[in-house]
DNA sequence: TTTAGGG
DNA sequence: CCCTAAA
């Protein structure tokens, strides 16, 4: 299971030869490829796929001095290689900054509060901003910061790791002076600054210490800017408000979401997340040996989902929530059929800062907050859909297509009904179909707002199904991108379709629809035109042979009643329609008293 | 937007 | 049923 789980984790480790180094860090001296670590531990290198996800992963992580885009990641990085955990011990060369400061080029760009301004949609500084408001007594400064400025010995050039291990007991940032933060961030970074910005620094040193693997294999943890140790933290977290322990979330699961709240500029209101799993899950992380429970619970931090997972998912999500404003009673079939996903809103702490909604997609096991990005692209979903992803056959996540195919079981049984004859209006299969229904998209279901009432023609009784009009269509994977689910024709619908076609004459079908399909909104005028042009057909198929065949033959649905079928003809021959190749003499041998009773009927004709 | 016809 | 041209 960890295997299996492993094969599809994409680690980030340092190298020492540029193969394979991703675009952005070429002009890094550390070099990093991209790797997949295989169950048996070898180092796999990355797909394409892999490394463009991580990719949209590092794009977040610019201003990072570390590409640290996932815990769980680098902590396969510290079962292979070992000495990332192994390491505790480390100086920071005081006169080497500019090396260091050489070696991880984006720190420098990251040292004026400015550029971080820039950046500006950074989660920290919300919750900083917020924490402070909301700081506890508990808060204590029980550490000089000088504690964790190591002596500097390492020598030039050689990677820098910051040593938790001197840590002990808590370290409240709010309580640090400017200089102690300063040195804090030293300690952190291994590098000095000079920036006087206490804000700046607590945020800087908790996305330092939050993001970094080394400090994520201690059994310290990141709260409200403090850090404490992972027992400890029980007893801090009862003391802790309710709102103030959201926010904390947020700050423990910063690094896997950071990057989605630097660009959404959110908060999350993780309620449901309890304080024991923020707290283990930053040591069981560095455990190699992780069950399968467990990792369900650090999924949390599992890897950032790419833009497009986002987006195909939010497509789907967004068709939900139309559906919602369509019909609240679909949804909580739609639910039922997949309960995996649901819409969290969550308010945004800062005021200039719109609410941002998004789901916790447990999909593939991994809750991940997923910011939810309404596609302002088209109005209507792209038809030509499938043609696209034809051409593109690796568009979509996997998990995308697990999606898919689920709304898609009932593809193969669809060509079963799809038979132009028609079933009875009792077929007891039709009155479940909702269930299946419910669970897809329809994009037309417009059409079942637009009820016209002008009802004069005859009491529809095809009330019995328009109850549950479900006008689904289905994105298939082949063929066709999207089928209204096939709707089998009652006999009451064919008699009213014959009755309307007597009346307004058959091309009129707006008119038909309208006035004798009133109630049935799930039939188009395209569906009445194409359902008299299959009767039409089958009445002339049929007609010859006439009275033997009708029901000689079990079908699979009832077939028409012959009386239907002869009076189709009828209408058809005396408008002059006639199926084309078939003449069976249209005005020659019928029987006269159908005629009559026809004649009288469509006098208006 | 509706109709007609092909797929 | 879907798509599209034509009106």
């Amino acid at each position: 299971m960890d295997a299996i789980e492993a094969k599809t984790e994409v680690s980030v480790v340092p190298v020492t030869n540029t193969f394979g180094a991703l675009e952005k860090e070429i002009t890094d001296p550390i070099v990093y490829q991209l790797v997949r670590v295989d169950g048996d531990g070898r180092l796999v290198p990355a797909t394409q796929d892999e490394i463009m996800v991580v990719e949209d992963l590092l794009e977040d992580d610019k201003c990072e001095p570390k590409l640290v885009p996932d815990t769980r990641q680098i902590s396969e990085s510290c079962i292979t290689e070992g000495y990332l955990m192994a390491r505790n011990l480390f100086q920071v060369p005081e006169e080497k900054s500019n090396v260091l400061v050489d070696a991880v080029p984006d720190l420098g760009n990251i040292d004026a509060p400015e550029k971080v301004a820039v950046h500006g949609l950074n989660p920290f500084s919300e919750l900083s901003d917020f924490d402070q408001s909301v700081r506890t007594e508990t808060c204590f400064h029980s550490q000089d910061a000088s504690n964790e400025d190591m002596p500097s010995t390492s020598a030039a050039g050689s990677s820098w790791k910051p040593d938790f291990s001197k840590l002990e007991g808590k370290i409240c940032l709010d309580n640090l002076t400017v200089k102690e933060l300063q040195e804090t961030f030293k300690a952190t970074f291994g590098r000095e600054t000079s920036v006087k910005d206490k804000q700046w620094l607590k945020r800087r040193i908790t996305m330092g210490l939050t993001n970094s693997c080394d400090f994520s294999c201690t059994t310290f943890i990141i709260r409200d800017n403090v850090v404490v140790k992972n027992g400890e933290e029980q007893i801090y977290h009862r003391v802790k408000s309710r709102i103030s322990a959201d926010s904390e979330d947020g700050v423990a699961n910063s690094d896997s979401r950071g990057s989605l709240g630097d660009r959404d500029n959110r908060i999350n209101d993780d309620a449901d997340l309890c304080g024991e799993d923020v707290s283990t899950s930053a040591f069981e992380s560095c455990n190699v040996t992780k069950d399968l429970d467990t990792e369900q619970r650090t999924a949390k931090r599992a890897r950032k989902p790419t833009k497009r997972y986002i987006e195909e998912l939010s497509e789907l999500e967004s068709r939900e929530s139309s559906e919602k404003l369509a019909s609240p009673d679909k949804i909580s079939r739609y639910r039922f059929a997949c309960p995996q996903t649901h819409m969290r809103p969550t308010k945004n702490v800062r005021s200039n800062a719109r609410p941002l909604v998004t789901r916790e997609d447990s999909l593939g096991g991994s809750g991940i907050q997923i910011p939810f990005v309404s596609r302002i692209r088209r109005s209507r979903p792209r038809e030509n859909f499938m043609p696209l992803l034809k051409l593109q056959p690796c568009g979509m996540d996997m998990v995308t297509r697990k999606v898919t195919s689920a709304f898609d079981v009932s593809g193969p049984q669809e060509d079963k009904r799809n038979n132009d004859l028609i079933k009875s209006s009792s077929s007891p299969g039709w009155t479940q179909q909702p269930l299946i229904a419910a669970c897809e998209k329809d994009d037309h279901y417009s059409g079942m707002k637009i009820v016209e009432l002008d009802n004069d023609v005859e009491p529809n009784d095809c009330s019995e199904y328009n109850s549950d009009d479900n006008v689904v269509t289905v994105p298939t994977q082949k063929g066709g991108m999207r089928r209204k689910h096939h709707r089998p024709w009652t006999i009451d619908e064919v008699v009213k379709l014959v009755e309307g076609v007597a009346r307004y004459g058959a091309g009129r079908w707006s008119e038909i629809k309208r006035l004798a399909f009133a109630s049935c909104s799930y039939r188009t005028s395209v569906d009445l035109k194409d359902k008299w042009r299959n009767l039409l057909k089958a009445s002339f198929v049929q007609l010859p042979a006439e009275k033997g065949i009708l029901n000689s033959r079990k079908q699979a649905s009832v077939p028409i009643p012959a009386a239907i079928l002869r009076r189709v003809r009828e209408l058809a021959d005396m408008q002059g329609q006639f199926p084309p190749g078939l003449s069976t003499g249209k005005s020659s041998g019928h029987s006269s008293s159908d005629r009559s009773v026809h004649d009288a009927r469509s006098g208006f004709l």
